[in-house]
DNA sequence: AAGTGGTCTAGACCACCGC
DNA sequence: CGGTGGTCTAGACCACTTG
């Protein structure tokens, strides 16, 4: 075990065992780099770690405080879907709906307001019944390539992950009814409970894509796992069934 | 800006221009280090915001690749219910609906095998109609302050929250068709689509609590942005491949 | 104004693991 | 075995912010 870890699982002992409590103003760096008899960077490591994870707030001349817990976070991460679907040993397949393109001058969102898109509709099948309906437009003036593109074989999903970079992504999730197109795609009955995602994705602050994705079933299910604290730890998220 | 930055900044580049492509072998830190004219340690900050945000492989002896995208990532944060309305301006409402103690021999995910329980059902509102059913197991032997406490003012949401330290955390989120008891006091007609999180929170490996919410109605919208790559930011790395 | 966290350096040594 | 990333040090200086 390094030191940094060592100092970050005293520091976070403390925290939980309410030596210090919420709101308890922790020592200067250089006073626990004193007492853990280390130098200052290997301290500001453990803190750095901890602030990372939410437990501790840092701000200049102020110092550093034990947080007021007042949320759960976790890293959600949502893979390919070709992945997801093979990961669980199905076989996977893809079905292009539908391909068009167009200048949308007005949408509800204003999100592409001028732009030119690709508007994709496709499904994502695992061992032959539809398992998500995916809903797409794409920026065309930002991702040229995607008029050359037939997705026929391949889905935007996967292709644009290859070619479009982003420096933003918000992601949105719901339950909905299905209806109408998605139900009959999905082949669920009309008002059945479907998992929704939505997802903008930006960059530099220009939409490059925004996707409806729509999950076959009720029985979908994500899981975000936020195992122990660790630097260089990861907390993929899951997907089960 | 700080060099460290700049650098990030600039290696970003590299990668989006597809300078450097997916599988590209990044030179070693002393190069860049040189080439940027700054000491490793500014290098090595700049490529360790990069592996966190997913976008660098490095392995020891075998250098630093660039990474094969293959999923989205963001930070998922579920904020206290309470704080969830009333940052909607919304007036909350809190009503406990059942308190009950007992011993669980056996359950259906041989969860809490053996140990004694604290059982509370509540409901928490918006503006006077119901928002979210919250239905929780709590494991007393672990936090024994909870046979003392009603739960008829505060949730068991807010109290464990600042009460029973966690250090792991695993939620689930699905759709589900709204039934029974649910459907009931969420006054939504059977059959409504609902959106569900569950969560089991242990300590050290040890069930804390496990809780079952349930939200009225489809509105309901999960957010979870993903901004400019920092490194102070709560990106906690992930590689997993 | 001063004290805190934040950045940066120029070294050293270690440990893993691919050649 | 050697080269890479990983850890750690003992300094210096900066900049924010709050008492």
């Amino acid at each position: 075990m390094h030191r940094y870890e060592a100092i970050r699982a005293e520091l976070l002992n403390r925290i939980r065992s309410n030596v210090w409590p919420p709101g308890f103003s922790v020592p200067r760096e250089e006073d626990l780099a004193e007492e853990f008899g280390v130098a200052r960077g290997t301290v500001r490591r453990a803190l750095a770690s901890l602030v990372a994870a939410g437990l501790l707030e840092r701000r200049k001349r102020a110092g550093t405080r034990v947080v007021e817990p007042t949320s759960h976070q976790s890293t959600l991460k949502i893979p390919i879907i070709r992945h997801e679907i093979e990961t669980q040993g199905r076989q996977y397949g893809y079905r292009r709906l539908s391909a068009s393109d167009g200048i949308i001058t007005h949408d509800h969102q204003d999100l592409f307001a001028g732009a030119s898109l690709r508007h994709i509709v496709c499904l994502h099948l695992g061992d032959g019944s539809p398992y998500q309906l995916e809903n797409r437009l794409i920026n065309v003036d930002l991702v040229p390539e995607a008029l050359n593109e037939a997705f026929a074989e391949i889905s935007p999903n996967e292709w644009l992950l290859a070619q479009a970079p982003y420096s933003s992504v918000r992601t949105t999730m719901r339950a909905a009814a299905a209806h109408g197109d998605a139900a009959t795609y999905l082949a669920l009955p009309t008002g059945a409970p479907v998992f929704v995602i939505e997802r903008i994705t930006r960059l530099d602050g220009v939409p490059v894509t925004h996707v409806v994705m729509t999950y076959s079933g009720s029985q979908f299910e994500l899981v975000t796992e936020t195992d122990d604290l660790r630097w260089t730890r990861n907390n993929p998220a899951v997907i089960a069934r």
